[in-house]
Formats: C-alpha cells, structure tokens, sequence
DNA sequence: CGTGTTATTGATAGATCTCAAAGATGGTGG
DNA sequence: CCACCATCTTTGAGATCTATCAATAACACG
C-alpha cells in the first residue's frame, strides 16, 4: 500500500543504487507486487526462472534440497535484497526454493521486463552485476569455511554474518542454524548451550542473542578460546 | 602469435559469446596479453581487483587461503574461462590467487577498459551476468555438497565435474583433488586406491584417467555401490 | 490443558583427520 | 646412462570430531 515507502524500499535496494528517481519509478512501474504469509514461497527449486525478485518486506529464506531430502540454507534475506538472479541471464531453472518467513511483500520482473528496463536504465546492469558476484564472493568463503573449519567455527562465523546483516536479535531454530552451517540439529544445539553458559549468546526458542560479537569473532578467527 | 587463433579464442569465451566479429576485435584491441610460466600468478589474494581476464592458453588455478594456512581449490579453469570477475564492477581485491598450471597466456581488461568496452557492446554486459551466475549457480552446488555429502561422494562429484570440462584424462596431485573436494590428501589417494581395485579410475602420479564414469556418477548420485 | 513443535542431553558408532614412515615417480645433471 | 633428489603417493594406527539414535524436557498456541 504505502506507494511511498515501496519507492524508498527499492531505492535501498542493492540492484537500483544510486539510481535517480526516474529510472526507480520506472523499475517500480514495470514490476508486479505480491504478497506472501509465512509458509509460501516465491519460487521452487526447479521451476523455470522467469522472474527476478526484490524483498520489499520480511524475511525469505532460501534452500537446496538434495536428491535424498537433506536441506542446505543458501542465504537469508531481509527487505532490499536480490533473489532469483537466474531471471535476470535466462538461466533455465530456480537453483532453490525462496520461502516467506514471515508476512512478507515482494515485487517481481519478468526477464523480458527486466531487459527493457537495463535497456532505458544501463546502471541497472552494472548494479546487477555487482549484485550478483557480492553472493558469489560470499558463497566462495562460505564454501572455504565448509572446507577447511571445524564446526564450532562454522557455527560462529554464521551467526556474525547474519548479526552484520540483521543486528543481534536473530530469529532463527537450531535447526536453520545447522542448516547454514552444515552441521546438525544436535551439535549447533550443544555448541549455543557452551556459549550461553560462557556469557557469549543467549538462546530461546526460535530465538538467539548474541551477547559478545567479540567473543564469537574470537573463536571464529583465533584458534584459542 | 596466432592473432586469428586469439580472436577464436576469445569469440568462443563465454563472455564474447554471440558478439560479432567487429565487438570481439574491438575487445582484443582493448585488453592486453600477458604470458605466464607454470607457478607465477595472474593475481593475488587480496591486491587490488583492476583487471579482469580470460584465459586463452593453458590451464589455471584459483585457491583461497585461510589465516591459518589452509587452501582451497575455488576453481580451475581452461582455455575461454574468465577469471577476476570482481574487477568488473569494481568490487575492491582479489578474494584468491589465481595461479598458472602449465605455460599459459590470459588476456587483460582494466575496469576503466571493461567499462568502455561495456559501453560501446551492451550485450557484454548481459554475458558477464550470465558468465558470473553461472559461477555463483556452480558454487552454490559445491556449497550444498560440502554440507550434505561424505567425502567419498564428493571426490566422485569433483571428478565428474573435471572429467565434463576437460575430459577423462586429468592432470592434477592427490592434494588438488583433496583441496576441491574439502578434504585431505591422505583420505583421496585411500578413495582413489579404492576405486583403481574397483577398475573406475586408474591412477598415477599427477594424474587421474577415469575409466567408469557411470560407475562415478552411481557413486556420487546413489548410495549403494 | 492437551498437542505439536522445538530444544536439550547422553551414549554410541563411525567417518575422517592427524601423524608417521616408507615406497613410488620422474626429472636432472654429472 | 645412471644415481640422486625433490616431490608425490601409499598405507597403517590412533585420536577426535561429529553424526546418529533415543529419551526427555521446555515451550507456544489454540
């Protein structure tokens, strides 16, 4: 509804930076709303990819199953981000599944959309393009992390990541947890219960606050606790 | 020396695709070779991302190190494949350090170059998206395997992954395999001990021929044998 | 106050890493 | 042509992390 407030949303947004109004009016113009409740998702794993989305409210999560039912968590998103880049080349597929966390509103272009758009507005490209290998850069050291880092330190590393993004307040299960970092249901909860009783977060249900950033960066990068 | 075999080179690299012969002279004009002997390097992890190249001789290899001295094998690359891709949209330093495998020759973009060259050929831009989401696609797959999948399996899935780019005669240590497949030197030559008894691949040194790659593929796909 | 989800904790087994030692391999220079 | 060297590889034994399984507890919600 509040025509205003999209416009700033989108403006924000990674892929319109530093646009003028025009080109942003112009990009609200030629996209479609909807809206989701928690539960619903914006695309499925597999589906062709014929849009590309930015959220404009909530929280979207994105997952890859493997063939035998295991779930990765991709990224999380918060209002502002990119998702379904596929669209944007005429990739073929969605590689994952973006499900709405909460009451959440995006807007969506459609590939044919999208190219009229980058053809009246080129720093629309470029943005995309920044866009799209900022997620490459962060995977890659995701993927290195996953490599070469033993659990406990995976676990540290995501939560700071999503405190950079979201603040301390994080909403999320164990189980989401695990998922981000490869690990288990079981030994994330362990490993939270370690450091909720070192001070260093403190855990609810569906809930965790870090506590110290500092004392999870150290055991992140240090070797020593 | 081959200048037209340069420019078949290029026109075949995935961010030339498509373009007519006039835009791809226009790039061989504008970027400027470079020659490179087994173990120098393209760039460096964390120097300053001007350049952006593609490989046109010769095959390359792109790792992260963590503080602690742990590497990863974030990609390798052969003749067509682009590499630097952060310089394009000026995204500060090389996240790795790109190193020659054999004697190799890459052709190099400065992001003022890209820039114009972008300008004046607009379909460049939309392949670098392409080229980049591929990667970010490829990455994202690596990243769920690595969280979901035993080592044994994600040996088998580096391999086919070679094995479809260059073909079933590989050149790479018991180390690089280990380092793409996030594990150990000693767990790959066991794995691939393993699968010479078996008759899937025959091993040597600095060398890996898969023999069965249907064999791999029921490995890495399925569970039983 | 049930009821279903989410979280905790313990015990156990198994995969994988680590460390150590020895065996191949291929190139090089005398 | 051969001996030598650096590098790469194999294999074993033990330690360790982490997943797995099972049972219970805490929580939120209608």
């Amino acid at each position: 509804m509040p025509e205003h407030n999209e416009r700033e949303r989108l403006a924000s947004a990674r892929p319109f930076a530093g646009l003028d109004e025009v080109a942003v009016d112009d990009a609200a113009g030629a996209g479609h709303r909807r809206h989701l409740s928690p539960g619903e998702t914006v695309f499925r794993q597999g589906e062709p990819a014929d849009e590309l989305f930015v959220l404009l409210e909530g929280r979207v999560k994105v997952t890859q199953v493997t063939s035998d039912g295991q779930q990765v968590v991709v990224r999380l998103l918060g209002p502002g981000e990119m998702m379904g880049c596929v669209a944007a080349w005429g990739g073929g597929n969605y590689p994952g599944t973006a499900t709405a966390q909460e009451e959440t509103s995006v807007i969506g272009w459609s590939g044919a959309a999208l190219g009229r758009l980058v053809e009246r507005h080129p720093a629309i490209a470029r943005n995309l393009l920044g866009t799209v290998g900022h997620s490459l850069q962060e995977t890659q050291t995701r993927l290195r992390e996953l490599a070469t880092e033993r659990v406990e330190r995976r676990l540290a590393h995501a939560l700071l990541r999503l405190v950079d993004k979201e603040g301390r307040s994080l909403r999320l299960t164990r189980q989401e947890l695990a998922e981000l970092a490869g690990t288990t249901l079981f030994t994330a909860s362990r490993t939270l219960s370690a450091w909720e009783a070192q001070g260093l977060v403190e855990a609810g249900r569906g809930r965790v606050t870090v506590r110290r950033p500092d004392g999870l960066a150290a055991l992140a990068e240090d070797a020593s606790p």
